[in-house]
DNA sequence: TTTTTACTATACCGGCCGGTATAAATATTC
DNA sequence: GAATATTTATACCGGCCGGTATAGTAAAAA
């Protein structure tokens, strides 16, 4: 399914320049207008590129959707989100972990792919399928593995890592995350969210100490 | 500002029962299709009722909108959640709390007004204020108020209320409610639900007891 | 150079929808 | 009954937008 190759014959190769700044445009405006919010217009003018351009590189506006999703959840998960440090002890190494998924899930790109999700997915569920999978399902993965680890080291007693990566996640995104996919206030600055996030993680320490 | 007078002088009277059946229509596709989804047309139908009905109950679009969601929102909470029971144990008590914050979270209806309001955030944050205030908020004072009260009788040690209800709220709500939003996977089970709670429950009674 | 293809500019089509106009019918007060 | 106001049915306007058509220009392969 890769587009990549152009193997082609005779005539003008596609600018793979244009592709990306088509891309670039559709994901700035997706993520900040949605998906009924921005024209196939407004996304070619952003992307300085003529709107038959467009439709020479994406069939239509659903595909070009999906484009930029994909793109936006594969460059927003680098690779792992965190690989435990024995060394640390388990409240540093909680922090740690915490502080990462926030900075993942709180960004203004990542509240804005959040509301797409969520506004798209009545009409689209492979694409919350997608999203879910490239997303949430890793990170919650991860943070499963490192409580598992952590119970093997005697750092902490949890039987159900699953569920209590759940609880994890659930704790760190809390009502801050809420009230920004509602609009009702911005993110946290770094004192609250420090002090969030030393709650969060005294609570399970508190709840699943040996 | 209430519009429920008549007193008027000469003249039919307008009928109330339209307007409910108006305002019940738009309740159902509003939550159902959202905002831009629901063509003024199709409500006009969905109530048995002529377009220019509409217009002469309420002055356009938007303004059906905000009386559809501040019904539903006022609809939605009958009156406090919950009073916490004084003569039951600690477990059965956050049970319950658990079980009626649940029911009010993860029914369809409320699935669907969680997605309008966070579609239609960023254009009126208002409106996703009324929301919060008439909801999460009142929710949240309900449970932080509860868990004074115990710890003012000794069943929980937390010194932050408010933080505390937050985390209670979180670990309720947990994965399957941004499950829902995003359409990845419908409503918990009965048996599914019941393990929940007694999960979370368990955990945040390991996390606050005295 | 010739051919083929990408790209631009512009205009246009068709559909959907919010909102209004008109005219007739109906209900209620005076 | 007269006057007033709601309701209905229908048609229409104007704008926005997804998508296409046309015609011309630029660039790369043959």
């Amino acid at each position: 399914m890769s587009e990549t190759a152009q193997p082609a014959g005779p005539g003008r190769p596609k600018d793979p320049a244009k592709r990306e700044a088509i891309l670039a445009a559709a994901k700035t405006l997706f993520l900040g207008n949605g998906y009924e919010g921005s024209s196939m217009e407004a996304i070619a003018a952003e992307a300085g590129v003529s709107k038959l351009t467009l439709y020479s590189h994406f069939k239509d506006k659903e595909a070009l959707f999906c484009a930029a999703v994909q793109a936006t959840c594969e460059q927003r998960l680098p690779s792992s989100l965190f690989h435990p440090a024995p060394e640390l002890p388990i409240e540093q190494a909680l922090g740690a972990l915490a502080t990462a998924f926030w900075s993942l899930v709180s960004s203004p790109e990542s509240i804005g792919l959040h509301r797409l999700m969520i506004t798209v997915a009545p009409q689209n569920p492979d694409m919350s399928r997608l999203f879910y999978e490239a997303g949430p399902q890793r990170v919650l993965q991860d943070t499963r593995q490192f409580l598992q680890v952590a119970t093997s080291r005697g750092q902490l007693q949890v039987t159900d890592a699953l569920k209590a990566a759940e609880h994890f996640c659930s704790l760190v995104k809390g009502l801050n995350h809420f009230h920004q996919l509602i609009g009702h206030s911005g993110p946290l600055d770094e004192a609250q969210l420090r002090e969030h996030i030393a709650d969060v993680v005294a609570l399970f320490i508190r709840a699943y100490r040996p």
